[in-house]
DNA sequence: CTGTTAGCGCGTTCAA
DNA sequence: TTGAACGCGCTAACAG
C-alpha cells in the first residue's frame, strides 16, 4: 500500500545511499583505450550483454590511450564504489596505477596483459594467429616478409612481434631487423611503414600488419606508389574489423584484406563471465584466470604468390 | 600533516558519500544509441573534452536503439545522482520516459530532437545539408532522384526526408512516393533500397542516402548488379564517416563517397558547453537552448552528370 | 587551524 | 507488518 503511494509520488530510491550503506553499487567500470576504434565497442557489447543481464550497470570510460586519463578515470570509478573494473587494451602502467588497482575491486584485463598476476586476463590467441598468417604466406612462397608492429606500449604488439620472429625461426627463415616497422595501429602508421620500406631500399614480397588499419594504410601508400596488391606485394591485416558490424568507412580500391578474425564479442562475454565469478566470490581471489580465444584466418584479396624476383622496378632477373 | 599520513595509508575519500551529502556527483550520464556506429564515439569525445576539463566524469551507456534499455539506463543514472544527462540520438520516447526526464537533472539532446521543449538540443543543419545535396545533383542535371530514409523512429530521418521533399518542390520537381525507400542507417538497408528500386522497375539517375553506410550498401548492390557509379547512377551519403578517424573498414572498389560533412566533435563540444551552463545555473531552466551546426558538401567520386536516357538497359534514346 | 556535531537516504537490527 | 535507532563517509556549520 505504502509502496503504491510512493510510486504515485514519483519516489525513486537512491542508489548512492544504498551503495554507501551496503558497499556494493551493482555497477562495473569499463576502461577502453580508444572508443573510436571499432573493435572496442564490439568487445564492450559482449561485456554489457553478460553483465546487464545480471542487473549490473556498466560505466564506460574512454582513456584515449592517455596514461593520465587512465589513472584519473580508474580513480574516479573506484571512488564511486564500482564493484569491478574491466580494462580493455589499457597501456602498460606505472607502479602508481598498479598500486591503485591492488587495493581496488576485482579487475579483469582484456586484450592486453595484466602487469599483476592477481588479475584475470582474456585475449585472443596471438601465437596461433601469427602461425596461421606465416603459414599462409610461406605456403605462397614468401620468404622476405616485413612486419608492422602495434603501439610500443601495448603488450599485444610485443606479443605479436615476438611470435612473428619465433615463427620465422621455426621455419629457418632469418629474422632481419630492417624488415620490422614501428606502427601504432592506425592507417597513418601503415603509410609510414611503407615509406620506411622504400627509404631502406629493401625488397619484400609480403608484409604483415598488426591490425587492419595499418594494413589498409600500407596498401593505400603502396598503390599510390604504383604497386599492385597482391601482385607486387602481399599484405595481411589483423582483427577482421570489416566483420565488426554493418558499418563501413573509407572505401579503398580493393575488395577485402586477408586478415585474422578474432571474436570481439566473445572476448567481451568471457570477460563479463569472469567478472561475475569474481563478484559472487566463487573463485579464490588469489587464483588468476585466463581465457585465450582461438582465431581464424580469413583469406581474401591482398595475398598471393610471391614474385620470383625483386618486386620494385630493379633489374629484372634473368 | 594529517593529510600526509592519510595518503601513506592509501586513504581515498568516497565520492558516493560526498554525493549523498552534497547532492552533486560531478558526473554526467551520456546515453548513446549505438556505440558501434563511428559517428557516436566522435561526438562523445567532444562532450568528454569539455566536461572532463571541468572535472566532471562521464559515464557512457549504450542503449542499442532499445527503448527498454534506454529507460533502464536513464533510471539507473538518475538514481546514481548524475548531475546531468546527455542523450545522443535517442529514440522518440514513451510518456513514461519523458516523465522520468521531467523530474530529472538537466538534459541535453544531441542529433535527435527532444520531445520536450524544456530540454536543450544540438544538431546539424539538416535543411542546409539537403539543400546542398539537391543543388549539387540538380546542377548535374538530375531530376529523378531517389531517397533512402533513416530509421523510422529517428527525428533526424524524418527531418531529412521532409527537407528533401521541400527542396524538390521548391525547384518544381514532382515528388514521387515510389522514389522513397525505407532505410535504417545500415549498409544492409542501402542494399535493400537498391533491391526495391529494381523491384519497382523505376529508373532513377541519382539516389540520396540518409547516411554513408546506406550509400555504401546501395553502391555495393548496384555494382554487383552490373551498374557503374556514377556513370549509371549517382549516389550521395551523409555524415562523412570516412573523415571520422584514422580507421577504415570494409574497402569497396570506389575512392570516396560524395557526402555531407558534419562536425561530430563540434556537436559534442557544444553539448558539453550547454551542459556546463545548465550546471552552473547561468541560464534559466525554462529557457531551452538550441545549437544548429552548419555542414559542408564534400564532392567526391560517386556523383556525376545525369544520363540523358534510362539508366538501366532499356531502349536507347534518340 | 582544529574539533565537534548533525544529517544526506539508505539497510540493518532489535522491539514492539 | 511496522517503527525506531544506528551508521555507512562525507560536508557544512559552528565552537573553541
Amino acid at each position: 500500500m505504502i509502496e503504491e503511494v510512493a510510486r504515485k509520488l514519483g519516489y525513486r530510491s537512491s542508489a548512492i545511499a544504498r551503495a554507501l550503506r551496503t558497499q556494493r553499487s551493482r555497477s562495473i567500470g569499463v576502461l577502453v583505450a580508444d572508443i573510436t576504434n571499432p573493435i572496442f565497442p564490439q568487445i564492450v557489447k559482449g561485456i554489457d550483454e553478460v553483465l546487464s543481464a545480471e542487473g549490473h550497470t556498466i560505466f564506460l570510460c574512454n582513456t584515449d590511450e592517455n596514461p593520465k586519463r587512465q589513472y584519473a578515470l580508474a580513480s574516479s570509478l573506484i571512488d564511486r564504489n564500482v564493484d569491478g573494473l574491466i580494462l580493455v587494451s589499457q597501456n602498460l602502467q606505472s607502479d602508481e596505477f598498479n598500486k591503485l588497482l591492488e587495493d581496488g575491486p576485482p579487475c579483469i584485463y582484456v586484450n592486453r596483459r595484466p602487469p599483476n598476476p592477481h588479475h584475470d586476463y582474456v585475449g585472443s590467441d596471438n601465437r596461433q594467429a601469427i602461425e596461421l598468417l606465416v603459414d599462409h604466406l610461406v605456403g605462397l612462397g614468401h620468404r622476405r616478409i616485413g612486419f608492422v608492429t602495434g603501439s610500443s606500449n601495448s603488450s599485444t604488439a610485443s606479443e605479436r612481434r615476438h611470435h612473428f620472429q619465433q615463427e620465422l625461426e621455426k621455419r629457418g627463415i632469418p629474422v632481419d631487423e630492417r624488415y620490422m616497422f614501428q606502427g601504432d595501429y592506425t592507417a597513418e602508421g601503415g603509410r609510414r611503414a611503407f615509406a620506411q620500406m622504400i627509404e631502406r631500399g629493401i625488397d619484400l614480397t609480403a608484409v604483415m600488419a598488426s591490425n587492419d588499419f595499418s594494413a589498409l594504410g600500407f596498401i593505400d601508400a603502396a598503390q599510390n606508389h604504383g604497386l599492385s596488391i597482391p601482385e607486387d606485394i602481399s599484405v595481411t591485416g589483423f582483427d577482421d574489423t570489416a566483420g565488426v558490424n554493418n558499418f563501413m568507412t573509407y572505401p579503398l580500391p580493393i575488395k577485402g584484406v586477408t586478415t585474422i578474425f578474432q571474436s570481439k564479442r566473445e572476448l567481451g562475454t568471457l570477460a563479463g563471465q569472469m567478472m561475475l565469478r569474481r563478484l559472487d566470490g566463487s573463485v579464490s581471489p588469489q587464483e588468476p584466470r585466463q581465457a585465450i580465444v582461438p582465431v581464424a584466418l580469413r583469406i581474401r584479396d591482398t595475398t598471393g604468390p610471391a614474385k620470383a624476383g625483386p618486386s620494385m622496378g630493379s633489374v629484372a632477373t634473368g
